[in-house]
DNA sequence: GTGGTCTAGACCACT
DNA sequence: GTGGTCTAGACCACC
């Protein structure tokens, strides 16, 4: 279901955050679901549960999750939207990279034919 | 000339890496330029030499600076070629971060636009 | 497992990285074996942590190591290939010491029985 | 007469004294003659006197110069012998260097064609 | 004065 | 426990 890239930079439980909200994006995981149980994924992923823990938590935190004490972990009603407007402020963390790349001298039409790719690209190729 | 946040998540050495760089990239540091020597620079920061020595001596693995031992730290010659070429690999970065936005529902038109707004801009605004 | 000289003019962290090196050009590391923590070595060695960390933090910039917050340092999957690449650049230091030594009247053929000389050597002889 | 390069992280005294020993060794300087003053190379080259005064101290050291206080200094009668005595020394560092490249799989035919190279340029070439 | 190395010890985020 | 950042302060070689 999941995986998780030990020799990564990224933290683990960054990770798997990562993988849930992609997956809700996709619709493969709809409002009302139910999460693997943190000890159930902390095998699978032979991590600390802690480390899901955390994941989870967070989740919870942005809306995504929503954590139900004695019964589990369940995507919630309104996860897309949550995660549509989340990320939508990280329009401005893109602006700052371009920014960058074009004081670094890489032309627009450079920028602008590597959009026009990724947006060809099959849905969820690759990410 | 720097000026560093020491709440950011940013590590000071990097902010300091950063904008040593954008100087440079700028044209505001050219080949041969000296810099402030380690200690000068580390008292008008406030922080320690050795996070000043961190952040020449990562500009001088990058080949942007060339420290010389008992004389100061320099802008090298080909300073900007180095740079470019670096930030290059970075676009690899930028794919991962337009596939997360497509799948989030950002339409291409508007990714579009900001990367238009952006080389519209004045060089060196609000990096 | 290392061995520093701490009398030695050349940096102890710059022994360290050599000793890696060597390790895993030998094969006697591999990739993805995980390197001693920074702390047990420092204790092991008898230095400071920060002269480990500084080692393995340039053997991660030089793309033989891969430091893992949280979880260790490991040996990186094309480590090798990366130290092959980076001593070849290390030819245009021995072609100027060749040239001193040929001014100073050393003859060819003395130069060339050492290069046999060290050829037929077993594999890690005295390095 | 001789150039430094302060960019140049090998230490300027140090790059004096390979001049001059090189110059010794071509048969440009012959026993006898009389260096340049301390303070007229000091001009001549805008370094600091106390630079040249250290590497005519280690050039009397190595017996390649006699120091004369009140007259000047001089190359020293058999400063050639010294000087190849000398460079013999350093063979076994080129095994040093020579084990590394081995080690990093650099062929023996490289290294050999390498040496031959060298000893069918000029005399003095790019030295 | 300069850059560079090292120690000692603290604190952080991540597992 | 892990790697990583930072401070404080010392010492070195070089100019």
């Amino acid at each position: 279901m999941f995986a998780v890239d030990v020799m990564s930079r990224e933290p683990v439980y960054e990770q798997i955050i990562r993988q849930v909200e992609r997956m809700v994006l996709l619709g493969l995981m709809q409002p009302g679901d139910q999460m693997p149980s943190v000890r159930a994924l902390s095998i699978e992923l032979s991590v600390n549960p802690n480390t899901i823990q955390k994941a989870y938590g967070e989740l919870d935190n942005r809306g995504v999750l929503q954590s139900v004490p004695g019964r589990g972990c369940f995507v919630s009603a309104d996860a897309v939207g949550r995660l549509r407007e989340r990320k939508r402020t990280e329009l401005s963390g893109l602006s700052q990279a371009l920014r960058e790349l074009k004081l670094a001298g890489i032309p627009r039409e450079e920028i602008q034919s590597l959009v026009e790719e990724i947006y060809r690209e099959e849905k969820g190729d690759a990410l």
